[in-house]
DNA sequence: GGTGTGTGGTAGC
DNA sequence: AATCGCTACCACACACC
């Protein structure tokens, strides 16, 4: 099909080039144009002539099928610590009958017995009633007869025993939810262990480092000796005399002991030595999660903690610390392992159509502000005004706990403003980690449960679980109270292993209304809806305000607010917005799609879109994209700085991009630049300050996975964006339209090599990139080599183990740090600000982009050109003559054209062009000229020159084929160009000195 | 009508 | 010292055919 279409086009081209034309020159006669067929037949020869290994040979008589299928024999299992799956339906008969959790309609509480040990801080709001707070809090939990008033002696065996069950019941639970099911080793098996005062981790920490590993747990001290360690931080002198025959120890002989997986011997820990009061002194090790990367380094003035946009590691310590990095990462991976869980279960099945369903949206409170709190014992959840935070200023408050709500604080407020509402609040600092654990606990939980059919994942303390209702006995009441205990349920068997986080639960029949149930019962509370008439939903939700709808943010607020509503209230409700608006309305003041969804929304009904996730969670959940985005701490003087800024961050997308084992056709820039009016410095530390948005996309004819390429395209990208370095204050570079490397490796077959294959038709296996990778290096070659040949898709190489290259094209590119070395000498890196700006938009542009072409085309041409001891292509300093005569029209869309070309040279990268073809191709390059189109001309030139660049540095192509290609770049495409140029006026002069 | 690009809004704490 | 303002995805407006 290529050719066929690159024939027409070039047919277009010499027809309409009827009008009486210059012709274009002939080649020199030396050119290697003319050398076309000799040369093909000297590659030729030289490939016969080429000694076989014996590998090569074996390789060689293998047919597609199995040369592949030898490939991914060598595929390395990749591990991963999984959740456990919801039981599949098949199962869940059976469960139910073992499980003591399941509870059925309408719930005899237990009888009572010892209230579970929640922190004193923590305490449940009414909503839980105490019979609820005193049943036994784990469903293994030993079931003990009532206590009689007074009897302490059985009060505390009972404690007693209800801790021991209650122990073994949360190691199960984390061994599931942390660690794929396995058992952690029996690091304290016989030991049982207190932990007195405040300490490092944290009791609750230490409490699960304790148990998971096998040991026990004693929350209080009785009788001698039934404790064989304590820990603790620090004593008091009179804890000193009180422990002094214990074996006393610092939380590291916990923490350090789980690193080394073994039990370390307790006196390197002691925190009592044989001299009274003496303490041994110990140098506070951080654990080994606290210490810095080891990769980071020390060298000259390095600071770990100080951010610096312009050091290597800022990329890894930014995210490190960054909640809404976190947050999307942990998102994304959530969407992932769901995906692989659905996939395994194949017998997973969406709700057919029309099933009855109910929703269950289940989101903990105040997430963050209450793990952290938690870990601290010296507040209160309940009484203290709480917030997350990093700093004590213009620090962003990321959660805070509802006594702080009650002061009118908010989350995302800056903790300087939240302090003027509530000037007692307390920030508390990030604990990634706990939230980690506590998300998975609670993923655990309501897979374990078995309630559900599906669970899906919005963020990390927030899932949607899906019940179908279709099965069960009818009768809307008893579906009703089964929700109710399910979720009762649910609630305290996450506040029990979480040691006190609070889950809300909303529950009804649609996705919307579970969400507004939710909003309803929070904090700390739980809301079902199910089985209403439209007449109880409307009522339900009349009162709701607007915000609460999803996908209603502040901006849909104000455009009703503004259109619809005439500020009549502050703060709409959502019957507001339905008594006064309809259909027609909504769509014409928010657009066609919003205003559907919102119409419906107000009805408490799913739309099409939001409702996908339960019809095709497969296709909702699947990656499309994926990206980097940073607008914080971004300082930059030069363009170099974030030439290798942009060269780092294509290397992490490119390095998940091939964990993902995905390529992609298209990337995106978006420059996020400082305001015109707005300060240098702004009011927040190293923050962004008010900026303007620009971005671009650029696409690739072949998708890629290559960090070079697509750096070298960012980069460009970012030159025709024009952003002067210093007014830099945020950069995102994303890689759209992603497809997977094994989808495509039947579709790249090209369909000219199906008339020679005589396995036309036959599908062969898709090449597994891991196993290519793992193969060992010499037999690696020899396989690409194979793959080439046959014209199978070959994954690409990481570029760490790629071996030392014989292209000095390829080692001026590797050479990212260096490069901007070389480069400045000969060619401005950035065009002159003050000259630029006063120029037509149109023109500035134009010079970009030639500015950013002729800097790749130097560096593919310089190589070259400079072993024949010649010049190098240069850059006037395009000074336009006349400027306001040009009227360039906005870029055509050179795109189709544009894979075209380059699979054109794709299929001719060996061999070179065929002479008839650039004469048509010169032709329609004359015709274009003649259209004074020279930015497409130069589009086109950019894109053979980028292309060509691919194969040099990426692609064992034959550097003759590709020489020739250059050549034709070189002699007759620029000097087209130039002529273009200058024909027309545009004020673009490109000089070419030889 | 379709397709592609750039911009903007929203979600999670 | 401060401070860690991410990221996926959809929808829209507009341009071009």
């Amino acid at each position: 099909m290529d050719y066929e279409e690159l024939a027409q086009l070039l047919s277009d081209a010499s027809s309409l080039d009827a009008s009486p034309q210059e012709p274009p020159p002939p080649p020199p006669p030396d050119s290697p144009l003319r050398l076309y067929d000799s040369s093909r037949g000297a590659i030729a020869r030289e490939r016969s002539q080429r000694p076989f290994s014996q590998q090569q040979r074996l390789l060689s008589t293998l047919d597609d099928d199995s040369l592949v299928g030898l490939v991914n024999t060598f595929d390395r299992p990749t591990q991963r610590a999984r959740l456990r799956r919801p039981a599949a339906p098949a199962d869940d008969a059976a469960d139910a009958e073992d499980d003591p959790c399941i509870v059925t309609s309408s719930p005899e509480p237990p009888s009572s017995v010892v209230p579970s040990t929640p922190p004193a801080s923590s305490r449940l709001s009414e909503s839980d009633s105490s019979s609820d707070r005193s049943r036994s809090s784990s469903p293994t939990a030993a079931r003990v007869g009532p206590l009689k008033f007074g009897d302490y002696a059985q009060y505390f065996s009972d404690k007693t025993a209800h801790q021991h069950s209650r122990d073994e019941y949360m190691r199960k639970l984390y061994q599931d939810a942390l660690n794929g099911g396995r058992e952690y080793p029996p690091i304290f098996k016989d030991c049982t262990i207190y932990i007195n005062g405040r300490t490092f981790p944290d009791r609750l920490q230490l409490h699960q480092k304790i148990i998971i590993h096998g040991g026990s747990f004693k929350h209080f001290l009785s009788g001698k000796k039934s404790v064989t360690h304590i820990v603790a931080s620090n004593l008091t002198a009179k804890k000193r005399i009180e422990f002094q025959n214990y074996k006393v120890v610092a939380p590291a002989w916990i923490t350090e002991s789980i690193a080394a997986s073994k039990r370390l011997p307790w006196q390197d820990y002691a925190l009592i030595t044989g001299e009274y009061g003496q303490q041994k002194l110990q140098i506070a090790r951080p654990p080994a999660a606290a210490l810095p990367a080891p990769e980071q380094q020390p060298a000259d003035g390095f600071d770990a903690n100080s951010l610096d946009c312009k050091q290597p590691g800022f990329l890894q310590s930014f995210f490190a610390k960054s909640r809404l990095h976190q947050l999307s990462a942990w998102k994304a991976d959530l969407r992932a392992l769901f995906c692989e869980k659905y996939v395994e279960g194949a017998h997973l099945q969406p709700p057919p159509k029309g099933a009855r369903l109910a929703i269950f949206h289940v989101d903990f409170d105040c997430f963050f502000a209450t793990v952290s709190a938690l870990s601290d014992a010296r507040y209160d959840l309940s009484r203290d005004p709480l917030a997350v935070a990093h700093g004590n200023n213009s620090s962003e408050i990321a959660s805070c706990n509802y006594v702080a709500r009650s002061f009118g604080v908010k989350n995302g407020m800056w903790v300087r403003s939240a302090r003027r509402l509530c000037p007692n609040l307390i920030c508390l600092p990030y604990n990634f980690e706990q939230y980690e654990v506590n998300s998975k606990l609670l993923y655990q939980i309501l897979a374990g449960s078995g309630f559900f059919q599906m669970i899906l994942p919005i963020s990390i303390d927030e899932a949607i679980c899906v019940k179908y209702l279709d099965g069960l006995p009818d009768g809307d009441a008893s579906a009703h109270q089964q929700c109710e205990a399910i979720t009762r349920q649910i609630r305290r068997d996450v506040f029990d292993a979480t040691n006190g986080c609070t889950v809300s639960i909303g529950c009804s029949n649609s996705l919307v209304l579970a969400r507004l149930a939710l909003k309803k019962a929070k904090p700390n509370g739980q809301c079902v809806m199910a089985s209403l008439e439209q007449d109880s939903i409307d009522a339900f939700i009349e009162e709701l305000p607007l915000r609460d709808l999803p996908g209603v943010g502040a901006t849909i607020v104000d455009k009703v607010q503004q259109h619809i509503l005439f500020e009549q209230t502050a703060e709409p409700t959502i019957g507001d917005l339905k008594r006064n608006s309809s259909l027609q309305l909504l769509a014409s003041k928010l657009g066609t799609k919003t205003g559907h969804k919102l119409h419906l929304f107000l009805s408490g009904k799913d739309d099409e879109e939001n409702s996908r996730v339960l019809r095709d969670p497969l296709d909702y959940f699947a990656r499309k994209s994926i990206s980097v985005d940073i607008n914080y701490a971004i300082r930059f003087d030069t363009i170099h700085e974030i030439d290798e800024f942009i060269d780092r961050i294509c290397e992490h997308l490119t390095t998940k991009l091939g964990e993902l084992d995905m390529v992609t056709p298209q990337v995106t820039l978006k420059v996020t630049r400082r305001c015109e009016h707005a300060p240098i410095e702004p009011a927040k530390y190293l923050g962004s300050g008010e900026c303007d948005t620009f971005s671009r996309s650029s696409r690739f004819g072949v998708p890629t996975c290559e960090a070079g390429l697509i750096s070298t395209e960012v980069k460009s990208s970012f030159r025709m964006l024009g952003c002067p370095p210093k007014d830099l204050r945020g950069i995102a570079v994303q890689l759209n339209k992603l497809e997977k490397v094994s989808d495509r490796v039947c579709q790249l077959r090209l369909p000219f090599r199906e008339q020679d294959a005589s396995s036309a038709g036959s599908r062969f296996p898709a090449l597994n990139v891991n196993a290519f990778n793992s193969l060992p290096g010499a037999l690696k070659e020899d396989v690409r080599t194979e793959l080439l040949k046959r014209k199978i898709n070959l994954p690409p190489s990481p570029p760490s183990k790629r071996s030392a290259s014989n292209s000095p094209v390829k080692d001026y590119w590797g050479r990212h740090g260096k490069r901007t070395e070389t480069l400045k000498q000969e060619m401005p890196s950035t065009l002159d600000e003050d000259f630029m700006n006063h120029l037509p938009t149109q023109i500035q542009r134009e010079i970009k982009w030639d500015h950013a072409i002729v800097k790749k085309a130097s560096s593919s041409v310089r190589n070259r050109l400079s072993r024949k001891g010649t010049g190098v292509l240069n850059l006037s300093k395009n000074r336009p003559s006349k400027p306001e005569a040009v009227k360039f029209q906005s870029l055509e869309r050179p795109l189709g054209i544009s894979r075209l070309i380059k699979s054109w040279i794709d299929d001719t990268i060996d061999n070179g062009p065929h002479i008839d073809d650039l004469n048509l191709f010169d032709k329609y390059l004359t015709k274009l000229a003649a259209k004074g189109k020279t930015h497409h001309i130069l589009k086109i030139a950019r894109t053979m020159s980028s292309h060509l660049e691919y194969h040099s540095s990426f692609t064992k192509s034959n550097p003759q084929g590709r020489q020739e290609w250059e050549e034709y770049l070189l002699i007759r495409m620029i000097p087209t160009l130039t002529a273009s140029a200058a024909k027309s006026d545009s004020g673009v002069q490109v000089t070419f000195d030889l």
